[in-house]
DNA sequence: CAACTAAGGCTAACTTAGTAC
DNA sequence: GTACTAAGTTAGCCTTAGTTG
């Protein structure tokens, strides 16, 4: 998460403000969010996830490499998606399951 | 999360026990969470994860075509998931960001 | 300006007990 | 056997206040 929002390039003030938390707040708690003391509401993630531009799926990843294919899929177009879809599930297809 | 519980065959109570919970518990958490009434612990969705054996991120994904993406994931080799990284990279690398 | 932490109030989850199919 | 719900308790998040570079 800390990386998607350095990224963006938004301060931690400042990114939760821009998903409503009130200012005096936002540092605090999206501090605790990024070195993991506390976890947001889901809602909450996905107000983070919205503002920088990520799948909220990609906050609940340990899998670096997975977590790599989460955030491009959010950055990929409709076509593109679709595109995505059947090449993975044709290389999946009948193995190990 | 209960379409990956169907599809293991497992009921909600069986669920519960196999990743620890108490016997007279585990049925009204699991319910609970299916139902979407409580949101589970990241350390619990993790627990649930392995046992249903799909990436614990599938569980907080509200898009069903990226969900089935994370779930073909889960069932690929790595050798697999090393060409769905590449593809992935490479389909969306340069456009729309 | 930017990021982090401690302590107390309060919300949400957990447990217990019970119901419906 | 399987799945769901109500009410009281408890754990964890949210707020306040303050510290560090």
């Amino acid at each position: 998460m800390r990386e998607a929002r350095l990224l963006a390039g938004i301060p931690q003030d400042k990114l939760g403000v821009a998903i409503g938390l009130d200012e005096g707040t936002a540092s605090a708690r999206i501090s605790r969010y990024e070195t993991g003391a506390h976890a947001p509401p889901y809602d909450v993630a996905n107000k983070l996830a919205r503002i920088l531009r990520v799948p909220v799926a990609y906050f609940y990843c340990e899998d670096d490499d997975l977590a790599g294919v989460i955030e491009a899929w959010g950055r990929a177009s409709a076509a593109q998606r679709r595109s995505i879809e059947v090449f993975v599930e044709r290389a999946v297809r009948g193995e190990d399951g």
